[in-house]
RNA sequence: GCACUCGUAGCUCAAUUGGAUAGAGCGUUGGCCUCCGAAGCCAAAGGUUUCGGGUUCAAGUCCCGACGAGUGUACCA
């Protein structure tokens, strides 16, 4: 429908020899402005050396209204052209969502683009903690809105079990490991603290006594069971969550097949890496940077840098044609090193999406929580799940721009009431259900909504706030498509609450269950579309929509 | 110091990516249940979009500068 009034309007500047440009719609925000507005005629003043007003009226003089199902076409403000939709054809179209169901919503605009989705990656050295809860969320919600898009997505989840990390972790837990045998055995200054290596010390002494007392300077034992034992956890929490990764990276496997010399050898031969201070260096200056960059250190271990570009050439090598990767804030320096490297290897950057999100700080009510590292008993994302639930973590760390300052109020989060956003959309599903429920109690025979789409008198859906909602819910496929284009989840969860409202003020004034079985028929129909639109969108996010609560 | 991100109602945040009268929630004030779920609805109050310039038909949005906050600024990741 936009597209034909798109053609049509493209022919009609070519009919007033206008110059031809791109006529795009936007969706006014004040509701007397109609459905549809176009800003063409702005954009044609000037060239045309007319005002926008009179280039909008010779457009609208050649439109047919009624061709395009329109029961208003009006110039407004400056010379925006503003469109409104004839009811009927809003119930028209609607049928759509009965007819689609569990489907409405997913389009194929990503056109099977082969996408690495890239997120969490935290080596495993501890349980993730309650600020991984927004990165871990973020990215759920991004690798599903990019599937509900047509993309054909890969869930990665890269780490290293080899660095200098992973060597504190095995010394942290022997230490513990001793300390339980009751020797004097000291924590080393950069040792991790947390509470939970005393629980894998505590494990391993039950297993194995003090056999282990004698061990290799690698700790390889305590290294290798801490890691296995971090990830469990680890993965168990994003199970949690419904978070499951397709493929765990290895950074190790990059070493092993050479990837990480080859890249070496590569910036050597194209003159972008130099000795230096027994370093390698790599010339970032080339592109930008304000100093160049060691890879290589002298004691021949690879800098952090180094294998991050090797492990992004391989998800290029691997035939992915769209890289996304969701770094928090304070990754940030790792960013322009690897899409500089990435370019220095010939590859284009424009397909590595890097989605940034801040810090988050966690209150209770009015009180701020502290969560420092340094702090033995960290507030890990199995604590915050466990106080405000499943749901309240994915809507909370997902309902804000990634770019901003995210304030997370655990005691909002788990209260169970009106204030708590979620609630708001859970009910309006449980709501939905509930009259539903209502219906097949009062003698409806339950319609599945296929039949209803095939059986229902549409003709008696026409109020203000019919519409109004009908209208709200044809407008999720695109708003799903925009939020995945723009990696921009938080923007469902503010479309979905405007659905919820929207809903609630048609139920307000109308009532579904009533004497009229036909009528009746035509608002259940409403309200399954409103429920498949709500449990659609909730689904993207991971959010249970309850039929009951 | 430098780089990146941000600065919008008392608080937490939106704003269709440059569009018309800047909107929600919480909080405050006042209405609405003999009726399908009041975890709901309606209404009121609350703003020089941090400040100052610029770009254009149009700026919260883009550019420059100032101020303020966060995060970085390693031969840690």
């Amino acid at each position: 429908m936009k597209d034909a009034l798109r053609s049509r309007l493209t022919d009609i500047l070519r009919e007033l020899h206008y110059p031809s440009v791109d006529i795009s719609f936007e969706r006014p925000k004040v509701e007397a402005h109609g459905d549809l507005t176009t800003n063409v005629a702005m954009m044609l003043a000037k060239p045309v050396g007319k005002n926008p007003r009179q280039v909008a009226q010779s457009i609208v003089d050649k439109l047919d209204p009624s061709a395009f199902r329109l029961s208003k076409v009006e110039i407004a403000g400056p010379g925006f052209i503003n469109f409104t939709f004839d009811g009927a054809s809003v119930v028209e179209r609607a049928k759509e969502i009965l007819v689609r169901g569990a489907a409405f919503g997913r389009t194929e605009a990503g056109k099977g683009r082969k996408t690495n989705v890239e997120w969490v990656s935290a080596n495993p050295t501890g349980p993730l903690h309650s600020g991984h809860g927004r990165q871990v969320v973020l990215g759920k919600a991004v690798a599903s809105l990019l599937e509900w898009t047509g993309h054909d997505v890969t869930k990665e989840y890269y780490f290293n079990n080899a660095g200098n990390q992973m060597r504190t972790l095995g010394e942290s837990i022997y230490a513990r490991y001793r300390q339980q045998l009751g020797d004097d055995y000291p924590l080393a200054e950069n040792a991790y603290q947390g509470e939970y290596i005393v629980d894998i010390a505590r494990e391993i002494v039950q297993a194995n006594g003090e056999t282990l007392r004698e061990t290799d300077d690698e700790r390889s034992f305590f290294r290798k069971y801490g890691e296995e034992w971090c990830f469990k956890r680890i993965k168990e929490t994003l199970t949690r969550l419904g978070v499951r990764h397709d493929v765990f990276y290895n950074e190790d496997s990059l070493y092993a097949s050479g990837k990480i010399t080859e890249v070496i050898d590569e910036f050597r031969k194209r003159d972008l890496a130099y000795d230096s201070e027994g370093a390698v260096w790599f010339r970032a200056t080339r592109f930008g940077a304000d100093k160049d960059r060691v890879i290589v250190k002298g004691t021949g271990e690879p800098t952090y840098r180094l294998p991050d570009i090797a492990y992004h050439r391989e998800k290029f090598r691997r035939g992915f044609d769209l890289i996304v990767d969701i770094f928090g804030a304070d990754h940030i320096a790792t960013i322009p090193d690897v899409l500089n490297g990435v370019q220095a290897l010939g590859y284009e950057t424009k397909d590595v999406k890097v989605i940034i999100h801040q810090m988050v700080s966690f209150v209770n009510g009015d009180e701020v929580v502290k969560m420092s590292k340094r702090n033995a008993n960290v507030y890990t994302l199995d604590d915050l799940i466990n106080e405000v639930g499943v749901d309240a973590v994915l809507y909370f760390f997902v309902m804000r721009s990634a770019g901003t300052h995210l304030e997370f109020d655990i005691a909002l989060a788990k209260e169970q009431s009106d204030k708590n956003p979620v609630y708001y959309l859970q009910y309006a599903h449980a709501r939905i259900a509930s009259i539903l429920r209502h219906a097949v109690q009062s003698g409806v025979p339950a319609a599945d909504a296929a039949a209803l789409a095939a059986t229902t008198d549409f003709s008696l859906i026409g109020a203000k706030e019919e519409l109004d909602l009908l209208k709200k819910l044809l407008e999720f496929p695109e708003t799903v498509e925009s939020c995945a284009l723009s990696f921009e989840p938080h923007r469902l969860t503010t479309y979905l609450r405007e659905v919820a409202e929207s809903f609630h003020r048609f139920y307000h004034e109308h009532r579904v269950i009533n004497d009229d079985p036909k009528l009746m028929q035509a608002r259940l129909a409403v309200c399954t579309m409103a429920k498949t639109v709500i449990a659609n969108g909730c689904t993207i996010l991971g959010v249970s929509c309850p039929e009951k609560m």
